[in-house]
DNA sequence: TGTACATCAGTGAACGCGCGTTCACTGATGTAC
DNA sequence: TGTACATCAGTGAACGCGCGTTCACTGATGTAC
C-alpha cells in the first residue's frame, strides 16, 4: 500500500501548476512552441524555478497544454461517429483538427505529429492518440463511404497540419484555411472537383 | 552623367558579398530563416559589421539568397510551357516548387509568399514574379486543360507551401512530399483519386 | 480541535550563453596624374 | 608604366538584451500527535 504513504499534493503547488498552464497556453498560442519559459513564469505570476519543479522540459510543458486539447479532439470523433456519415464524420473531424493546429501555431503540428524528445512519454500519447483517431476515422470511411482508399491516415494528418503551418499568422485572407481543406477533402473524398465543397458538411 | 561619375566596386567587396550569399544560403537551409547572423559572417570568414555594409537587414539577405533560386523557378516554367501539356507543365513546376521549399525549410515559405518588411522592396519583387509564374501556368491549365476552373494561384502556392512546410525536418518518410502533392495534384486536375498519381508526370 | 514539525514547493538573484548590432579604427584598392 | 592619395570596405571588440537554467534560502502546508 503505497498510496497511503503518498501526501497529498500542497494546495499552492496544485494552484501553480494551474496558473503554468493557463499561461503557457496563451503564449505558446501567442508565440507558437517557442515561446519563453521565463515570460510564461511571468505571466503565471512564478518564479522560474517554480516553472521548472513542475515542467523540467519543454516538451513536458508542451504536452501538458496539449493534452486537454487531444483528449477534446479525440471525444469529437467518438461524437462524429455516430451522428455523422463515415465521410461526413472525417471530414468534419478534419476541420476541428485544423482550427486546433492553426489556433497552436503549429505546435499542434511539430509536437503532435513529430516525435517528441522522448517518445516514450506523455508525448507519445499525444502523437499515438491523434494518430488512432484518424485511422479509425479514416478507415471507416473507406470502408463505408466514398473515401479513396489508397490514402492513409499519417499523409492526411501531414497534409492537413500543412495547411495549418501554411496559415497561420496570416491575417489577410480568413477564409483561406478552410478554402484549403474544401480542396484536400475533394481529393480524398474522390469528388471531382468542379465546384468548391468547403463548406457542405455541418453547419 | 552619373554613371561615369561611380566608382567601380572594389574587388574585395563583390568577393565578400558572394562568400557572405553563400554562407547565407547554407545557413538558411541548414537552420530555417531565423540561422544567426553571425554565424553566416563566421562561415563567410567575415566580420559582423561586413555583413551589415552588404545587407543592412535580415530580409535583405534573405532576398539575395532567394533571388536566383526563384529566378531557376520562374525560368524552368518558361521552359514547361512548350515541352508539357498545361496540366503537365503546371504539376512539374509545383513539384520544382515544393523541393525549393523544403530546401530551404519554409524560407521558401515565409518569405516568398508572406510579405515581406518592406513590401516595395526586391522581397516584393520575389513573392510577385512568384504568384505571376503560378497564376500564369494555372490559367494555362484551367483554359487549355484539365484543371478545375474555381482554383486560384494563391490558394494553389499555400497548399503547397503547406507541404513543404510540415514535411521538413522529418527524414522518416522520403517519399512523403511526393505523395502529398499528388494528392493535391488529383484535386487540382479534377481527378477522382482512387490510384495514387503522384509520380505520373514528367520523370 | 490545537499545535509542532518535517517536508515539500516557491523564490528570484545570478550565471553563462549566443544573439543582433554598433563604431572607432585599420587597411585595401580604384583613380588621377 | 609608376606613384600618391582619397575613398570606400573590412575588422572585431564591445554593448545590451533576453534566453534557459540553477541553487541556496525562505516560506507554506499537510500530517501526526
Amino acid at each position: 500500500m503505497t498510496t497511503a504513504q503518498e501526501r497529498q499534493p500542497r494546495a499552492d503547488a496544485r494552484r501553480n501548476r494551474e496558473r503554468i498552464v493557463a499561461a503557457a497556453r496563451e503564449a505558446f498560442a501567442e508565440h507558437g512552441p517557442d515561446a519563453s519559459l521565463n515570460d510564461i513564469a511571468r505571466r503565471a505570476g512564478v518564479g522560474p524555478g517554480t516553472l521548472y519543479r513542475h515542467f523540467p522540459t519543454r516538451p513536458a510543458l508542451l504536452t501538458a497544454v496539449l493534452k486537454d486539447r487531444i483528449d477534446t479532439l479525440c471525444g469529437r470523433a467518438d461524437e462524429l461517429r455516430t451522428t455523422h456519415s463515415p465521410d461526413e464524420a472525417l471530414a468534419e473531424w478534419l476541420r476541428a483538427f485544423l482550427a486546433h493546429a492553426r489556433a497552436h501555431q503549429g505546435l499542434g503540428g511539430a509536437v503532435m505529429l513529430e516525435e517528441l524528445s522522448s517518445p516514450d512519454t506523455l508525448g507519445f500519447d499525444c502523437h499515438q492518440r491523434l494518430q488512432d483517431t484518424a485511422h479509425h476515422l479514416l478507415t471507416h470511411a473507406q470502408h463505408s463511404g466514398t473515401t479513396r482508399p489508397d490514402l492513409t491516415s499519417p499523409d492526411l494528418l501531414q497534409l492537413v497540419l500543412g495547411i495549418a503551418l501554411s496559415t497561420t499568422r496570416d491575417t489577410t485572407d480568413p477564409a483561406q484555411p478552410d478554402r484549403l481543406l474544401g480542396l484536400v477533402l475533394d481529393a480524398v473524398a474522390g469528388r471531382v472537383g468542379q465546384a468548391g465543397q468547403a463548406g457542405q458538411a455541418g453547419n
